[in-house]
DNA sequence: GTTTTCCTGTCCGAAAACGGCGAGTGCCTT
DNA sequence: AAGGCACTCGCCGTTTTCGGACAGGAAAAC
């Protein structure tokens, strides 16, 4: 099975997307990204495919400020117990964060808040699916694939002005 | 990607042949044959595939005593190591008999004696890649995936009459 | 003779290690 | 007294490592 791919730059950083043709099967921040795959000689580039060039503009959108959700077809691979974590992180809403021990709860291992901490580390559909609006139970990021800076950028993008937070609280 | 399969009786056993639709893909000794794969929802029964048909009569011929090499596309999956020593294996004229020594001495891994019995078990393609041939250096079969008692009968039947073995030696 | 000791590739189960955590404890600032 | 920080310890899915078992056989040690 041939993986195709192609490559995007945003405000943030160079974004690479992955596709098995029809739907997303990845996306990693370019440098550094902990578990980006290799690139190997049966990937084949093509930026002119239908997935990418939507994803594309959604991307675009996202990292202007002016899209809070996505609409795409996506295929991650992963074990049950990630694909479950998966599927919870992308029912938390733009501009909020819980903890690592709620995601656990949420689908239903609630002692399994370390492995949810790998599994979201695994997470290949990287701001699409936010595993970055997951934080530590003090507050802390603890950690991002990407890197913490980039999850720290992606939380401000996403924060509502200064004055509205403190209308919430 | 589906896998198809038929069911051919023999005076030695039922054989059940497997195949990729093209070429053979296994044959197994049917009750009782070591390292036979289980049989999945996606297995396909289709007795008039070409190369059922081909292999069939072949066989038919190979148990009549009246066919001592066979012409049929193969495809067995296995590592490098095994597909080695598999394609030793076939170089093995009919009615002859050599050690699991030898045969690792001819794939040029001489002390791999061991490595072989293991590689000649998992060999998919029984009675047509002939692991029956291999013996231990003893002179006793030592052991078969099929069976020991029906590598004794394939023996014997490709054994010459008792008077040539004695004038051969 | 008979037994022991290695060698060799692959698979499988068990055990251990490894994290994007978090609650609990003790100690040290204000 | 709170609050902050460093530390320990239990938790849990996944990955890695390790040890044994096998279609044998040659050499070395009794």
């Amino acid at each position: 099975m041939t993986t195709y791919f192609t490559q995007q730059e945003t405000p943030l950083c160079t974004l690479r997307l992955t596709s098995d043709g029809e739907a997303l099967t990845g996306i990693y921040l370019l440098p550094d990204h902990r578990h980006a795959p290799e690139m190997t000689t049966d990937w084949e580039e093509s930026p002119t495919l239908p997935i990418f060039q939507k994803a594309a503009t959604q991307l675009a959108e996202y990292f202007a400020g002016q899209r809070t959700t996505f609409s795409l077809p996506l295929a991650p691979t992963g074990t049950a117990f990630q694909k479950r974590v998966w599927a919870e992180l992308i029912k938390i809403p733009y501009g909020q964060t819980i903890s690592y021990g709620e995601l656990a709860r949420r689908i239903g291992n609630p002692s399994a808040s370390r492995a949810v901490g790998l599994a979201n580390g695994k997470n290949p559909l990287s701001i699409i699916v936010p595993c970055h609006r997951v934080i530590g139970a003090s507050g802390k990021l603890t950690g991002y694939g990407g890197g913490l800076a980039r999850k720290e950028a992606l939380l401000s993008l996403e924060a509502p002005p200064v004055g509205a937070a403190v209308l919430e609280s």
